[in-house]
DNA sequence: GTACAGCTTGCAATAAAGTACCATCTAGCA
DNA sequence: TGCTAGATGGTACTTTATTGCAAGCTGTAC
């Protein structure tokens, strides 16, 4: 039952396998920020990561934590969330999946249904782009901000 | 066969029927950076709007052409693009459509096709949101980076 | 276990993107 | 034409992200 422990367990694998296979030290750093955003669902941003790592690995730098995204991200174990605020937001969930996003308080959720996985991506568009994957950006007003 | 114009003139009947409608002034600014924006389709950042306006309007601030952009996203006559970048970018197509994103240059496209609009729209998710609109995020490799 | 090479980190400085404040100016209206 | 609310310009500042470099740590060879 307990399920963000599981997950934290495979994504700790999968960077381990990421950073072989990349020739990239496994750093206690690297570590506790993938772990930090592996346990959320909440998307969080650099700053937020930050303050949640500062807490449990003392003297971590802010730039560090910028830095180790931007590896987790280029080794695929991480990736960064469309969005249309000014700041990279996170997601430790690379499989496909879809997210809603309340205009008011910008609060983003995981919408994970088999229905949205059907559409068709095609080879090619009209603008001769090779397609690599797709994610479908809801919008809308979520429960605390609808009063 | 001139449909920029015929767009932009559309857009500026768009901008005074919102102006009037929320009691704000129809004036050279707003019209000028809706007019670079309407006549591109690569979705520019504000400071790239910037620039463009700043060859037309000489004295126009890099503030203002930020607080306009927020005022015309307000009146529904532009809106921002989600993105995986740490800046807001503009479009002044504001019918549902989709984009795809070139994941090295950045570059994002537009992707009209009928095909994506058939998206069942739940009225909630199971996170109880309320539903507005949705959008297509594809990404890709442009011709230009595929070398 | 020790030593070495190279990648990584921390820190400080800097850049890029966006926001706040306030005096001045302008659009819209009488 | 003159008035008034609202908008702009300019500056200062905040937030978010990046760069450069010295010191430190990881992984490997012995």
């Amino acid at each position: 039952m307990n399920s963000i422990a599981t997950f934290k367990t495979e994504k700790l694998r999968h960077l381990e396998e990421g950073c072989r296979r990349n020739g990239l030290a496994m750093t206690v750093q690297r570590r506790v920020v993938l772990d930090a955003l592996a346990e959320r669902t909440d998307h969080p941003s650099a700053d937020q990561l930050y303050d949640a790592v500062r807490g449990r690995l003392r003297g971590i730098s802010r730039t560090t934590v910028y830095r180790v995204l931007e590896t987790l991200v280029g080794i695929g174990v991480v990736q960064k969330i469309s969005n249309p605020e000014s700041k990279a937001r996170y997601d430790a969930d690379t499989v496909r999946h879809h997210h809603i996003h309340c205009i008011h308080c910008q609060k983003i959720h995981d919408i994970h249904n088999p229905a949205f996985d059907q559409i068709q991506l095609p080879t090619e568009t009209e603008a001769g782009f090779t397609m690599i994957d797709y994610s479908i950006n809801f919008s809308g007003i979520c429960p605390d901000c609808r009063s």
